[in-house]
DNA sequence: CGAAATTTGTTCGTATGTATC
DNA sequence: TGATACATACGAACAAATTTC
């Protein structure tokens, strides 16, 4: 794992969520994409479920994806 | 029930694997054999299907058995 | 052959307990 | 005290693979 453990500065939710508003703000996930699942995320960071819903939650309080329950966490389309 | 609730020092999961491995290890479930499916481990020990699902994947993770979609968990033959 | 039943795979929602900072 | 983070455990819904009828 890259991420920086519990007592950083940043939260390790927050870490992962920046990664992941990074590669979405650059294109490299587009609209209407799905992120990495929430086990997804525990198996490539190394993190708790708990953790890894809040990287959802997080995303979707700016706005940047919807979480639809059983599906995941989508890109949305931005505004022009 | 009579498996331990959660806060135990055992989780469930594994009250429920370390009696499948003593069985599979006296021979009770020979190789080749398939355990119980994950919905018969809910009817038996009234735990969710995420529990039951945990109690075969401990398993295979012992190497005692094997996972396989849409058949079940099977017993592997044993190394001499 | 095809439909139904069975079984595992995947996903998110929620709650609880513990530990740490 | 509160936020963070871990692990456990419940549930619901749907998908995919396989077996059975």
């Amino acid at each position: 794992m890259t991420v920086v453990q519990h007592g950083a500065r940043l939260p390790v939710y927050r870490q992962i969520a920046d990664r992941l508003r990074a590669a979405i703000e650059a294109g490299a996930i587009p609209p209407g994409d799905r992120l990495p699942s929430e086990a997804a995320l525990v198996a490539e960071y190394d993190v708790s479920r708990g953790t890894a819903r809040r990287v959802h939650r997080y995303l979707a309080s700016l706005g940047l994806v919807e979480v639809e329950p059983g599906r995941g966490a989508y890109v949305v389309e931005r505004q022009p």
